[in-house]
DNA sequence: TTTTGAGTTGTTCGA
DNA sequence: GTCGAACAACTCAAA
């Protein structure tokens, strides 16, 4: 590389922290001597909760680490930090990748004002997403409500091919006066254990899912014990890894599979992971597009629907104690881990709006709050979808079954047993429905805090009661 | 322009 | 035990 800039710029990392495949990193070392700059933004620290703060910590102090120390920390408002350090350092223009979320793209037009009034810039190149957020739409012009739809279009658009790695002596140190803050220390996680955080952690999970669990994703990917699932969501809400690196690795993985033994069954998973990465980009296209289905219902067709302030029973779903088994082996595992097999969040969500009659933000949020990957709108939209107020029209007769559910992905009960120790004694035909016992549940855990068939016609009846309210 | 069929993830009931 | 029907209403794309 020939001589560095003599010109300065910002490269504002949010949640996009890696050196790997970063345009708005590339795009501020092209104009420029970069400093890496991280902002602790309150009103976005509070509803986070320990579990993903710590995560984010973490990744700091590994880029930090990969930066050679030269990472900027500074705790603050944005729209007054961002300028001012802008100022400090002289620099023509801050670079960014774009946020498509409700309060991210309000904070960076502030941001983005303040600098112009400055005469600096504020750069946007790229997102956290493969296809930027809203601008897939429907010929007549509007946004898509219904995925299948939406993932003809995305694979249709296409993706740009991965960047190549950032060399980290374009990074200016942080000789400022004042200098950085410290990255905090982690706070209290409660017992609470996080997977490996960092860029470097993020690519070696990708490669031990590609290699020892991709080819059985498609046909285990809903059991819960089985270990198959790609585990790449903390990563990808941080940026650890950019979903375009993920997309490429996997069409790699595929056409190294094809024509070997078993090829079939390994293009099917491809296929079936690749269309989970494009959810979360669907997600993010709706909230893009309706900024309001983050926190309210969005569509109107339940808006009569009779819901129960949370309660007893709501406070014991939250901790793991409602009696059936697989909903508290769920509840455990956000405990335990901050996060959740796909398919237990689902039951889960059923159970707090069919099964409690709680509005789904309520559940939401004691996701968000626990969650390692908590991620607005890939969690409440898919809270959204269970609670049949979100896209694609969801079924209201659609209750799962707490128990049907767990014969079904978890039959000889391993995952349950992993997670509810006082039922690893039982067998596995009783393993669901330890009430069942003569004796009743063992170990002092809880019998039912609610009849499930009783509270599915009650669902069903307040469903049939706001369709014809409306 | 209008019509038609399909749409991530389910459960129960009765033949 | 297995299987199909029923459980609404709306979005979207293709015919």
């Amino acid at each position: 590389m020939s001589s560095p800039p003599s010109t300065q710029a910002v490269w504002w990392l949010r949640r996009d922290l890696r050196l790997d495949d970063n345009p708005a990193l590339l795009a501020a070392a092209g104009s420029g001597r970069v400093l890496a700059l991280f902002v602790l933004d309150d009103a976005l620290r509070r509803p986070a909760g320990p579990v993903r703060l710590a995560f984010l910590h973490r990744c700091l102090r590994d880029l930090d680490a990969r930066l050679g120390g030269r990472l900027c920390v500074r705790t603050g408002n944005p729209a007054d930090v961002v300028p001012a350090l802008a100022r400090e350092i002289a620099a023509d223009a801050v670079h960014i990748a774009a946020d498509y979320g409700p309060y991210g793209s309000h904070r960076d037009n502030l941001v983005e004002r303040a600098l112009a009034a400055d005469g600096r810039r504020l750069v946007r190149t790229g997102s956290p997403y493969a296809v930027t957020p809203g601008r897939l739409r429907k010929p007549d012009g509007t946004s898509y409500r219904v995925f299948t739809p939406f993932y003809r279009a995305w694979k249709e658009h296409g993706w740009r091919a991965p960047a190549g790695p950032a060399d980290p002596t374009w990074l200016r140190p942080t000789d400022l006066d004042g200098g950085g803050e410290p990255i905090p220390a982690d706070p209290d996680l409660g017992g609470t254990e996080l997977p490996p955080a960092g860029e470097h952690a993020a690519h070696e999970r990708l490669g031990a899912f590609l290699t020892e669990s991709l080819a059985g994703y498609a046909a285990h990917r809903d059991e819960p014990a089985a270990a198959v699932t790609s585990r790449l969501s903390p990563y990808l809400k941080w940026g650890c890894v950019h979903p375009r690196t993920v997309l490429d690795a996997l069409r790699t993985a595929a056409a190294a599979g094809a024509g070997a033994a078993g090829a079939e069954p390994a293009a099917a998973s491809a296929e079936k992971f690749r269309s989970e990465l494009a959810w979360r980009e669907f997600y993010a296209d709706v909230l893009a597009t309706t900024p309001s289905s983050a926190r309210t219902d969005l569509t109107e067709t339940l808006a009569a629907m009779d819901y129960e302030p949370p309660g007893d029973s709501f406070e014991a779903w939250k901790w793991g104690r409602t009696g059936y088994p697989i909903v508290d082996a769920g509840m455990r595992q956000l405990l335990a881990e901050g996060w959740v097999h796909n398919r237990v969040r689902m039951i889960e969500a059923s159970f707090v709006c069919k099964d409690l009659h709680v509005h789904w933000t309520h559940g939401a949020r004691w996701y968000l709050e626990r969650l390692v990957d908590g991620d607005l709108a890939s969690n409440n939209h898919g809270w959204q979808w269970t609670a049949g107020t979100g896209t694609d029209a969801a079924p209201y007769f659609r209750v799962f079954n707490p128990v049907s559910q767990g014969r079904r992905f978890d039959p000889d009960g391993a995952y349950i047993r992993r997670w509810v120790p006082e039922l690893r004694g039982l067998p596995s035909d009783v393993v669901h429905e330890p009430w069942k016992l003569p004796a009743g549940p063992p170990n002092g855990y809880p019998r039912p805090v609610v009849d499930h068939a009783a509270e599915r016609r009650e669902a069903l009846d307040r469903h049939a009661r706001a369709r014809h309210h409306a």
